[in-house]
DNA sequence: TATATATGAATGAACG
DNA sequence: CGTTCATTCATATATA
């Protein structure tokens, strides 16, 4: 997922894009928020390790107050990372993406194999036809999910649980 | 400028990822999928012709086992492709229309929400690291009011939905 | 070989 | 929550 010679910024100070910027006109609007490698680092721990998947706002509150020590960091940026994180891990298992999670342990794969196969079980095999139709009817007869409008609903989501309103206006909440 | 049938891997079945790191510092840098001709044919007949922009899981599952005859591709490579389609299509467009035409953006509304943190909108390094632990052992000993983060989120959890009624209108997030 | 373009992949942010 | 958008990085290929 993330190689290393990404553009985290490793310095714990500046987290400014300046590093990932060869020699452009290094444009300083910073809209997005630019995880440290200590941001994600961090934020993986809790979300693999301590299983924490979906932080309560006074939890995310306080992952923000810990992390802003290692770089600029917004309750928003972690409310966001966990609900993508959920969400993409999710997917993952449809392998629609690939969360290629960096395991822990440094075991293996690292220096190379002895001996990579890439071996597949199909391809290759271009006069067989396998398919009735490997030509473009891919959707022609393709049925549509029958089942789509009442089940999903994402179940059951009460709104939550923060009940200190209005008053965030002019004092910060955090 | 506009490459379509460029491929020079016209053999049909079997595309080249399989050698890479010709001279440079060999990373793991045969993981990137290189659509064959016939993927690439399939999924523009599919976007232009039959109208599929934004296929749905299934969709996409089934798109990728029917393009597996022409060649080793996965979920993610389809999911992608069409993901970047649509944003790509979308970039040309703006760009072509040079007219006046008004970007419709979408309304950046702003709400009260606990994400933005009002009032002071900097956050600098200005808190001193008055936590002792830079570690990660934020949840080590965090006491939650409604403990629930190292359970297990089993899907009825309460999302951060949010929705204080400052205004007598469902915000959102933001 | 060096630069420009096209495009796969990734991810923060946001919509519905 | 599931899905989509928007932006960016990385690299394969085209071009000069």
């Amino acid at each position: 997922m993330e190689p290393q010679n990404w553009h985290p910024t490793e310095d714990g100070g500046s987290n400014k894009a300046a590093e990932s910027c060869p020699n452009m006109h290094c444009k300083q609007s910073n809209i997005r928020w630019l995880p440290t490698t200590d941001h994600i680092r961090i934020l993986k721990e809790l979300y693999d390790d301590k299983g924490v998947k979906s932080p309560t706002v006074e939890q995310v509150q306080r992952i923000t107050l810990q992390l802003k020590w290692y770089g600029q960091i917004e309750n928003k940026n972690v409310f966001y990372w966990f609900q993508n994180q959920r969400a993409r891990e999710k997917l993952q298992k449809k392998k629609l993406t690939s969360d290629v999670q960096v395991p822990k342990q440094r075991s293996g794969l690292v220096g190379g194999s002895i001996m990579e196969q890439k071996g597949e079980d199909h391809q290759e095999i271009k006069t067989l036809p396998l398919f009735p139709m490997h030509g473009e009817d891919i959707f022609g007869n393709m049925k549509t999910t029958s089942d789509e409008g009442g089940g999903h609903g994402g179940g059951s989501y009460i709104s939550l649980e923060l009940s200190l309103s209005c008053e965030g206006k002019a004092g910060k909440i955090f």
